[in-house]
DNA sequence: CTTATTGGTCAAGTTACTTGACCAAGGGAA
DNA sequence: TTCCCTTGGTCAAGTAACTTGACCAATAAG
């Protein structure tokens, strides 16, 4: 049974929730039981590879990601952080992101420090699945979540589910860092 | 019906789910129906002021509180968030949580700030499904994840999945706060 | 050809919450 | 007083979503 099961049911529980679905919707479109999901998510059955094929198409994830390992250094210090220059892939942005989890995929929760330049922001606003939840560490930001743009100061923090329209710009000439967590990185 | 309710359903709600009790557990200690209180987080109905201290009294938390106006869903601001006290912890190691997240129904994230007065912690070393962010926005925290100690310091953050056997505690004689989201929220 | 194991199905069970029917107590107005 | 009506509840049946146990077809092994 529990023999050398990776444990993926929680993450493919995770999956399912981020499109809202429900056991038997999931069931529905993967064509098999309900139940047996259920047992699948409570690491209590194997499933067959090509079942498993199945689940992560309708889930938009990958088998390769299900079975990554989650990195386990548990702390991460101040300063010694990896830092992604997010102008090195979409010149002209100004944002930086320090990774608070090793974005080696598979995880259900995905942090970084947005670290936004003066005049900085998000270019595209990118609308995918899941929920957003920030909070101003320093500096402002304007933020605009579906037509609505708010003013953040230090301490404030918002959620919103992704879905929605979004994108933010830093309006003063300091640099403004945000600490971002959101569901899954979808790689 | 739903005259001039004030909305106090979803703030007693999520009162009820940071402590892990049931409609029935609190119906038990308030000693009212479940039904009345099921009716009630659903703004179906108006408690009178008695059960409603009651109820308060045994949530820990207070009616203004639940009265004091939540702004709008998205952003919330420094210092208008609602405050929750555990006390399913050893009486006296004071942590308070200030809830980022209006709370709602279905959410896949959860985040509050913990305010760990000096000397305080968590006490029994709860082991739920999910994961677990956090990030230390003041102050210093030992961090207890599966055996294994941690002395954080501003600006350290911490990820790891919720099964680990985990604990705090504040060994200064100064506040913590530490910004800490998991997923799912606590059921 | 048996006998086990694997990968499932199906329906009944459980949990936690919701809802509708009802009811006792109090407070006017006639 | 009696009648009615609102308020603040109770109670038990209903429901949504998940879980579990019994079982079964199709290989694989002896």
């Amino acid at each position: 049974m529990s023999d050398s099961t990776f444990p993926i049911g929680m993450k493919l529980r995770h999956a399912r929730k981020i499109k809202g679905m429900r056991l038997c919707d999931l069931a529905d479109q993967v064509e098999c039981s309900e139940g047996f999901l259920s047992k699948l998510e409570n690491d209590k059955v194997k499933p067959s590879l090509q079942l498993l094929h199945r689940i992560v198409a309708v889930l938009e994830t990958s088998i390769s990601t299900l079975f990554s390992k989650t990195d386990d250094s548990i702390v991460s210090r101040a300063g010694t952080r990896q830092i992604l220059h997010t102008s090195n892939i979409r010149p002209g942005e100004g944002v930086s992101l320090e990774t608070l989890i090793s974005p080696s995929k598979g995880h259900l929760l995905f942090g970084t420090i947005h670290i936004v330049s003066a005049g900085g922001g998000s270019s595209g606003t990118i609308i995918h699945e899941g929920e957003e939840l920030g909070y101003v560490l320093e500096g402002e930001l304007d933020l605009d979540v579906d037509g609505t743009e708010y003013h953040l100061m230090p301490g404030d923090s918002f959620f919103f589910p992704s879905r929605l329209p979004h994108g933010y710009r830093n309006p003063t000439d300091k640099e403004t860092r945000v600490l971002w967590v959101n569901t899954p990185p979808t790689f």
